[in-house]
DNA sequence: CTATTAATCCGAAACGTTTCGGATCGCCGT
DNA sequence: ACGGCGATCCGAAACGTTTCGGATTAATAG
């Protein structure tokens, strides 16, 4: 409730020189500058966000936006992503606020908040290739961070986990181990890290003068155990040769093949070994699948920090050549695959 | 990007004029206010709410703030919860602040949110019956709605579903149908809708004349799965006398007894009845559980509206005690119910 | 014909910051 | 003695609203 005025008032001293005082600024003597911080404690003083923003443009909000049918993932994945991202941005005294909007009107709703210009930035997850969104708020200047690369040239910050190599690990693995016959089951085809991973999976089966075969590799919008359950069903009562391991967009897919198995009567590792993309959900710990399993890993949680250090740099101004930021992930061989 | 200004100058009138046009003062021309609105259009005329929060102390903003734990629930939880607020908020063109604490800080969390004064209001999930996050709130004089009844007595508005009246139903219902031995499986006991449902499962008990046997009921921090399994075992293999019947505290608890008794070898609703309280969260859908279960119902998702309307209206300014809205729950009778 | 009143409009101040462009003063070198 | 410079400070304007207290005009009442 105090204000730049009443520190002003109780030290006279003027208004400019208690903003500038408390903004770091060098023109003001060491020993002012100390009895104005003090008064400011002393009258626990808070600098006004409103105000502020009325005059340097920025508000101290960022927003994200998601469609309320989730999309590709669970809600346990977005709200994972969503607590993540408000203690990181609270960590840069940013406010954190969530939109939910119908699937069909996603562009508009980051229109109207475009217009309201009240949001400093936004962090847009799971970008497609040509991604509406992100040409929308680029085209308007607003500043953004991008999970997942996207196809078109645009200038934004990106943060991405390395697809290509953790696929191309997992295969390696599995073609080490004398697999001949391994089959990919995956997430919505239209996605980028979808992409990458197939073009990682070809990649691989090439490297091993292996042949691509199209019923080995299965996509679907959501990633769950269901889409794990089914496909690997049908591959291995097809008829022709079952494959002998999987390598699996998530644990939960890995979940589902885990139970196929089980009804098919097969064993994990001994018939079919089974690999996975982890990420480090507690309700899917791949720690605690018998047989463990093996994965390579990259929390969301952990994406969470850059994700945001890379839309604040974006926001303070930094060039955006500098913003990109590609994890790698653990690969970590566990009691899921073996030799066959 | 246009301003008052902008329009004002445009058509030659006064900022205030426009304003006051803008913002449906009666003391301006029809023909003036349509001329007013038109060339607000024309320039696409949005208000700067950072302005108008100077002036008038409303900011837009609104806010929740959660246990960086998930507190008694679960992550699919907290998210429709967020989901549903949002999207309401949005309707009264309030921005909804996420916030996550660690739970032993949420109490700082939201005293340097009050220091900030930066949001209207907030919304307090699953009072605790004395709850130092609403009397922090109540003392500095902030709007909050409170979901869940609280014992202090503190001047807010507070939606809630009847949760005494919802569990006497089930009672009843497992009375009519000859039931003696009831077990109850709630959820954290110190909270306000348990501490509601236990005086109703007592109350219940009481009327049918029979006795109140603290081994028929189980609370647990966490309402899960779970939970509801490992208590239903061990009722049922303690040598004692078995409970005929069990009402849980939501879906998931149901879920795990119908797991147990699988596993035990007994049949539902032959050997055993089960009612749980349904939220109606898509995962757990009550009509697909096998024989489909019976329920007192009031979906989550229809907590939102209310819980914004009330928050809403108390930030405009009426008066509290108009402010109090309690939901009956429906009573579903399906299959997991029977004769004894 | 004048005093009221109703209908419309508007100037200016205020909200709490930041920032531009000096102002003041002591000190240094010459 | 004087121009200049560095260290400190400050007044005033600006950001985009709302709102208080009139002002103007025309119609109405007496």
């Amino acid at each position: 409730m105090a204000t730049l005025k009443d520190i002003s008032r109780k030290l006279s001293i003027s208004v400019t020189t208690v903003s500038r005082a408390l903004n770091g600024y060098s023109d003001v003597n060491e020993e002012t500058r100390k009895r104005i911080h003090q008064a400011a404690v002393e009258l626990n003083y808070r600098p006004n966000q409103f105000a502020r923003k009325l005059v340097t443009g920025r508000s101290g909000l960022a927003a994200m936006v998601l469609p309320d049918d989730f999309g590709i993932t669970t809600r346990e994945i977005w709200f994972e992503i969503l607590a993540g991202l408000s203690v990181e941005f609270a960590k840069h005294d940013i406010d954190f606020v969530l939109k939910v909007s119908p699937t069909d009107q996603i562009v508009n709703t980051y229109q109207r908040l475009i217009e309201r210009n009240a949001m400093d930035g936004f962090v847009v997850i799971a970008a497609l290739p040509k991604d509406e969104r992100v040409s929308l708020l680029a085209r308007n200047d607003v500043p953004l961070v991008l999970h997942g690369r996207s196809e078109q040239i645009v200038e934004c910050p990106v943060f991405d986990i390395n697809n290509y190599e953790l696929m191309l690990q997992s295969m390696q693995h599995l073609l080490e181990l004398g697999h001949r016959r391994i089959a990919f089951i995956g997430g919505p085809a239209n996605h980028g890290f979808m992409i990458d991973r197939t073009r990682a999976y070809r990649a691989a089966l090439a490297s091993g003068g292996l042949p691509f075969d199209p019923d080995y590799i299965a996509c679907g919008e959501r990633m769950t155990e269901e889409l794990g359950m089914v496909n690997s069903i049908r591959m291995c009562s097809s008829g022709g040769e079952e494959p002998t391991a999987f390598v699996c967009g998530n644990t939960m897919i890995a979940k589902g093949i885990y139970s196929a198995m089980q009804i098919l009567g097969r064993n994990i590792p001994e018939d079919v070994s089974v690999v996975a993309h982890d990420d480090a959900l507690p309700e899917y710990r791949a720690v605690d699948f018998r047989p463990a399993l093996t994965v390579t890993r990259a929390p969301l949680r952990d994406s969470s920090r850059p994700l945001v250090d890379l839309l604040v740099r974006r926001i303070r101004g930094e060039p955006v050549e500098s913003l990109t930021e590609i994890q790698e992930a653990e690969f970590l061989v566990r009691a899921s695959t073996n030799e066959i």
